[in-house]
DNA sequence: TATGAATGAGGCTTCATTCAT
DNA sequence: AATGAATGAAGCCTCATTCAT
């Protein structure tokens, strides 16, 4: 008998092994020699497992997004007041920012490697993730939710690009004020 | 008799004669024959020109002016209210949707292919010619259109990669109340 | 307790099963996990019983009886005259056409990729087979048979490969008629 | 100014080259590697003519197959009587046996490889060249020399692969006798 | 025995870069 | 200066074969 393989569950776990080589070095620039590397692997298996190099990248979204970002987000304690809970958030968003630079150049990246209507579903998949749990945590109806993260996207790409001139307390701090205000004339 | 040629002046020629082909293709997936058809020279010349690939990518940024990469702001015409001046200017963004698109994945390109010191100060320019248009045009503080603009990134990012799901209209228009509200209080 | 196998019945078995999809995609084009799906077993199955992908496909001509081969034949049903009987025959063998090719092409793949002594020896008798058959059948002399399988050979791969100009029928019309002629003659 | 190259001529050039070994070793078992070896230049410079390797493939029998056909029909000598003309023909065919015979497989192995269509074309330009020629110089009706060269196909095949019980001569000399007499009586 | 997961050499192809003209 | 032909390293992928279970 050969090994016994949960195939599915093998290819969650190539996918997991490789995500850190994209998430340091994007799509196009890595190989699938250094995929099979890191997932230490052949070249052979990970053709054994996925049809093309497009499928590994499109398949570790799926394996991988929602449960990091689950990871992530399960960590806040709960705090009474709107505001607080929004400094805490924000707070929170602000230690994670590399982590976040990296998803955003990974999807951008998938976004171009890939079917468009494929990463648009996946892309989709992970962002109403984040969404609904910001709505959940922060108690705000699911609209300002996603107006929060469309803007917190935006902080993102550029504390990345433009870190010299960008104040990420600066920016949140602000945003943070209008909200609040917007939210307490409803 | 060699032909007279300003270096620099040629250079910056075919720089924005191949702006176009990087802009709807990206970075990677463009061929060094493409950018020499592009720009109507030989490869040959491209290599007397520029030392690389990414040398031609780079001071693309240099010569592509931020108010070249802005040229469709300006059409403004001025109206009173700052309501009024935010729908027309969020309207009128809208409208050039995939060129930002294309304009932010670009960007991102350059970001991930070229020395990041010098990529962050090219884009920091053109950032900051946005953000002071916007600031000029809707009589608004620096800081205030700088949010703006964070904020319109990340909307150009999600009708790009979640157009199912973002509406365009819904985002802005909440984000224009916001804005508003914020605004008549200070 | 191991399954109790006779080997060289399990060998025929497998390359029975094996034998149309060489037909039918050729010896290069068929990979071993094909074979082993249609022959119903494990790539490691077929390792265990044959050495090599070439020895399963030189192996497979050794199992496959000449009578396998022309199965097609056989079906005659008896007439009096030769015009009648040559006019029959013939038209069988348009009417298994591209069966024929098949074979042809795979018994030229069986030349190309097995030791040429083996290879002639096996392919001769397939051909005596089919001659000692037409000459049966036909009552003709064996070298007239055997004239005629090679001229039957030449239209086999004629109409194969310039359908559009060759005639079957024309040019096996007249086929017939110079042999009866001849036969007429002696 | 680079080399100057005339296109064209380099690519019938590179064919030349390349005809022995495909020849030789068919099409499938044939590098990319080996062609440019024979031809005597990089693998880079093979795909600058040509866009695969399928596409040397097809274009190697534009260049090469009606050349080399007609530089092999050239050499009849005149005679007079038709009996004495076929000997020689046959005699002459006999001759280049071996080449016959790696055309035939090109052939085939071309019929595989290509699209059906063109190959069928190309293959059929080739044959009617030869039928043609056959017509010309034995001074028989079309027909006849289809017949012929379609008989000869057949034997070409039957000296390939079964020598030992194949008789070309004898084959041949039948063959001729057959043509003689259904030519006497017309 | 039987399985099929795992291997890795090697195939076709691409393309930034070099260089003879 | 300008050209574009030529290069060859390196990428993705295939598949006959091996081997642990």
């Amino acid at each position: 008998m050969p090994k016994i393989v949960n195939h599915d569950q093998y290819r969650e776990d190539i996918c997991k092994k490789c995500f850190a080589i994209f998430s340091k070095k994007g799509y196009a620039s890595v190989t699938m020699r250094e995929i099979a590397r890191e997932a230490d692997v052949s070249t052979g298996t990970l053709y054994h497992y996925f049809p093309t190099k497009q499928a590994i990248f499109e398949q570790m979204f799926q394996y991988i997004a929602p449960e990091n970002v689950a990871q992530t987000l399960g960590q806040y304690t709960q705090s009474m007041k709107l505001e607080e809970k929004l400094n805490q958030f924000t707070h929170f968003w602000g230690t994670y920012k590399t982590y976040y630079q990296n998803i955003l150049l990974l999807l951008i990246d998938f976004y171009r490697n890939s079917d468009t209507g494929t990463a648009q579903q996946v892309i989709d998949r992970i962002a109403m993730f984040y969404i609904n749990e910001i709505a959940k945590y922060l108690e705000l109806p699911i609209e300002i939710a996603e107006l929060m993260f469309t803007f917190l996207t935006g902080i993102v790409y550029h504390i990345m690009v433009r870190p010299e001139t960008v104040s990420f307390e600066k920016l949140v701090g602000l945003f943070n004020a209008i909200v609040l205000e917007y939210q307490q004339q409803h």
